[in-house]
DNA sequence: ATCCCGAGGG
DNA sequence: CCCTCTGGAT
C-alpha cells in the first residue's frame, strides 16, 4: 500500500476534518486571556470536561492576576484538587499571575518569547494562548492527541513535542497552524482515540499508514 | 492498568 | 535523556 507524500497527508488532513469539526475550537470555557492561560495550565494530564467543571467555581473566586497573587494557596489547591496536579497547577497559576502583574501590567503577554519567561508556560500553554486569545499563530500546539496523531499518520517520527512542532510547522501553511491543532486534538478524542482508534469510520483511514481497516485491492 | 489539550528539574 | 507531580474516567 502506497501512501500520498507528507505534505500532501497534512493537506488532506485539514480539507477532510474541518467539515467534520467545523465550529469547534478549543474545548477550554474561557471569558478573557487570562481565564484562558488559567484553564490551559491546568489542563495538564487532564481532560478539558474536568477542567471546566472547576474554572466556573475558580473564576467566580479570583477575578483578576492580583486576586490569584493575594489567594491562599490552600484555597486554590482545594478548588483545583480535581484536575490532578493540584499543588504544581497552583504553584504554576500563582507565579504567572505574580509575573503578569511584575512585568506586564498585569496583561497576558501577546508573544511567544514574553510567554515563555511565565513559570508554568511552555511552548503548549502559549500556542494555546496566542491563537485562541489572540488569534496568533507563532506555533503549532503539540499535546497527546496531536503527539498521537501525527505519529500514526505519518507527519513525523519524532517523540519530543518541540520536535514534532518544528514537522508539523514544516508540512503545513501558517495560517492553518492553530486550526491544525484543534482539529487533530477533535479527531484524538472523537475517532483516533489512544485506545482502539476507530479505523473503520475514520476519514483519514486510505492514507494513513497506521490504520486498521479491510484494504481491498483496487 | 491506561489515558487525559504538560512543565520543571536532574 | 529521564523522573516526578495527581485525580478522575474508563
Amino acid at each position: 500500500m502506497r501512501f500520498p507524500p507528507k505534505k500532501k497527508r497534512a493537506a488532506e488532513v485539514l480539507t477532510r476534518l474541518q467539515p467534520l469539526y467545523a465550529g469547534l475550537t478549543t474545548g477550554l470555557d474561557f471569558k478573557s486571556p487570562l481565564e484562558l492561560i488559567v484553564a490551559t495550565i491546568l489542563s495538564a494530564q487532564c481532560t478539558d470536561e474536568r477542567v471546566n467543571k472547576v474554572t466556573p467555581v475558580l473564576f467566580a473566586r479570583y477575578r483578576s492576576a492580583e486576586d490569584y497573587v493575594e489567594a491562599d494557596p490552600e484555597e486554590v489547591e482545594s478548588i483545583v484538587h480535581s484536575c490532578g496536579f493540584f499543588r504544581n497547577k497552583t504553584k504554576s497559576i500563582q507565579g504567572m499571575s505574580g509575573a503578569l502583574l511584575e512585568r506586564f501590567e498585569a496583561e497576558v503577554p501577546h508573544t511567544m518569547s514574553e510567554l515563555l519567561t511565565l513559570p508554568g508556560v511552555a511552548r503548549k500553554t502559549a500556542n494555546v494562548v496566542l491563537s485562541h486569545a489572540f488569534g496568533v499563530n507563532e506555533g503549532i500546539a503539540v499535546d497527546t492527541h496531536v503527539q498521537r496523531l501525527s505519529g500514526r499518520l505519518g507527519l513525523t517520527k519524532e517523540k519530543v513535542p518541540a520536535k514534532i512542532e518544528r514537522d508539523l510547522m514544516k508540512l503545513v501553511p501558517r495560517d492553518s497552524w492553530g486550526r491544525m491543532s484543534d482539529l487533530l486534538i477533535w479527531h484524538g478524542r472523537r475517532v483516533c482515540v489512544a485506545r482502539s482508534p476507530r479505523c473503520n469510520v475514520c476519514v483519514l483511514a486510505d492514507i494513513c499508514p497506521s490504520a486498521v481497516v479491510i484494504r481491498y485491492r483496487s
